[in-house]
DNA sequence: GACAGTCTGTACCGATCGGTACAATCTCCG
DNA sequence: CGGAGATTGTACCGATCGGTACAGACTGTC
């Protein structure tokens, strides 16, 4: 009862873990089974829709942190240097400062878009605009505002697949510092 | 004989479609099969070695693309104005506007990573070793030119990555539009 | 027209894929 | 203790994976 949630709530960040190092395609069931500890049989109880039902669950509890984490605090400041910063850090705290991979990016990229189309786009759509209406509450125009949000967002995105590639955590370090001037810049 | 040659040409964008639209792992033998209307006893005489041949020389190839189109010219200028307008334009024009999607970044963010580290690092590092130097002769001191030079390469990524999660190519060419000003600016 | 080398289709291999079935076990509550 | 429901391990399924073997069909040369 109590024991089921518990469960559940420990066991996808453990799947997160799999589908971010090997894809959603790339994410076997021994693989999982291996990660968790689970055998086939208890991982067919808990997601009886098998792998895709265990990607979706993952891909909204992490639209779910961000939810949270992220995109409420933007929506509810009107002070865009403190909230530019909050979301930096949250993001920096997320990624492990470039060590991590954004599983939703990941999905994006591979064969399983069309699978998750839905949850993809509404990830970094509701990102896109509490960045980009809390930007165009503060002065600039609703076209900078959302130039703006886009940047910053591609940013997180590159420098995650450009640290990556070259090993170099660092590389997503600076980009992120790199942001909040540019988010926050007078000249439009 | 000259024939062998010019099949393996024309072979290599096919598979390089088939690995950019399902990755390396997701590229099955039955899937590259079809879109080269090659049986696998033809496939296996081509690349005895198989799959990892097959990406490994569709990588060389974009490698060699890159090299010849972008990297060269960029080593080649000292007049950085027109180099980083004709590296957006070929960028441009290789990516078609944001419809197609960066096999390299595929790779490094894939599980497929560490088979092909050296070529993925390789593809990256010129780049900013070309770009970034350019910048650098134009008169900005070193640091600032590296940090400019993989914020290029990392919005390319990242828009790339954006585009496709939101089914949106205008959102590549906007971010490459607003890349030569960054490049370029007088402040360090 | 015969030979050599290139190319191709097909049958086949063991391994593993995602998924199902189900009996055995565990856990909790009365 | 006993029974109900939650949980688990294992055996099994058909399909497909990447790869191999090889006989036959092309292709060009003498």
């Amino acid at each position: 009862m109590a024991r089921e949630v518990a469960d559940r709530t420990e066991l996808l960040p453990l799947l997160a873990e799999v589908f971010r190092a090997h894809g959603y395609e790339g994410a076997t069931l021994s693989l999982i089974g291996e990660a968790t500890g689970l055998g086939k049989g208890s991982l067919y109880h808990f997601f009886p829709g098998g792998k895709q039902q265990m990607a979706a669950e993952v891909l909204g509890e992490i639209d779910n942190w961000f939810e949270v984490n992220i995109f409420a605090p933007l929506r509810s400041s009107d002070d865009p240097a403190p909230a530019v910063a909050a979301m930096i850090a949250a993001v920096d705290g997320y990624f492990r400062s470039g060590h991590r991979v954004c599983l939703v990016g990941v999905i994006a990229l591979g064969a399983s878009r069309d699978m998750f189309a839905v949850q993809v786009h509404g990830y970094f759509k509701r990102w896109d605009d509490a960045l980009s209406r809390l930007l165009a509450r503060s002065g600039v125009n609703a076209r900078t505002a959302r130039q703006r949000s886009a940047d910053a967002l591609l940013t997180i995105q590159g420098a995650l697949v450009l640290a990556r590639a070259l090993d170099d955590p660092a590389i997503f370090r600076r980009a992120l510092a790199d942001l909040p001037p540019r988010l926050l810049a007078k000249a439009g």
